[in-house]
DNA sequence: CGAACGATTAGCT
DNA sequence: GCTAATCGTTCGA
């Protein structure tokens, strides 16, 4: 039995919802799958969007939790997160990877690739297969077009250094599904599972 | 107003 | 492993 994720269920710091969203299922109009991969950001994190205050790309963020905050990323790719806290803290989690299980061949087309392990493997690459666009930027995730639904279960998990920043790498924020064959990246063998 | 810089990816070595 | 592609955002002058 699965429960669609309510607002409510983003009030916790970000690395706590991160975690809980390994083994969630999110949909964009029906197509998706798994979130296998994701990391973390807070107000107070030199890496994070928000760390310098409000700004017009980010006021998302800063908005109340349970919402959709679209960036682009290198001009090039839109990339999805999950507003976390209370309205005005700053926080929230990047949609890093995801395992393809509704809608393979559409976003088979909107990939222009075949195999599934690449499809949705990486935040920008998560973006076009899901169909991310600005207009999502700020919308609740309860409701059409996004389904979030909880994990069904446990999952083991691994942690690491976030990818992509230069700052704050002490910060083990990125959160992935242990063995999963679905990741943007393999996690360093050092990093283990946690409980 | 100019300029540097990315929460990335694909393609090549 | 290395780098070009590509453009909106942000910050300093």
């Amino acid at each position: 039995m699965t429960r669609t994720l309510h607002p409510d269920d983003f009030l916790p710091d970000s690395p706590t919802v991160a975690r809980e969203l390994i083994g969630a299922i999110l949909l964009v109009d029906g197509i998706g799958g798994r979130i296998v991969e994701t990391e973390a950001y807070d107000r107070a994190d030199p890496a994070s969007h928000t760390f310098n205050g409000p700004t017009p790309r980010n006021q998302a963020m800063f908005g109340p939790p349970g919402r959709a905050y679209v960036y682009r990323s290198y001009g090039i790719h839109w990339c999805l997160n999950f507003v976390c806290r209370e309205e005005g803290h700053g926080a929230g989690v990047l949609i890093r990877a995801i395992e393809p299980l509704e809608g393979l061949k559409e976003m088979r087309r909107r990939r222009s690739l075949d195999d599934p392990k690449l499809l949705c493997a990486g935040p920008g690459r998560v973006g076009e297969a899901l169909g991310i666009v600005l207009d999502m930027n700020g919308l609740r995730l309860d409701r059409k077009p996004f389904k979030v639904l909880a994990r069904d279960r446990d999952y083991d998990i691994v942690t690491g250094p976030r990818i992509g920043i230069s700052k704050a790498m002490e910060l083990h924020w990125r959160f992935g599904l242990a063995g999963s064959p679905f990741l943007s990246r393999r996690f360093s063998p050092a990093s283990r599972p946690t409980p």
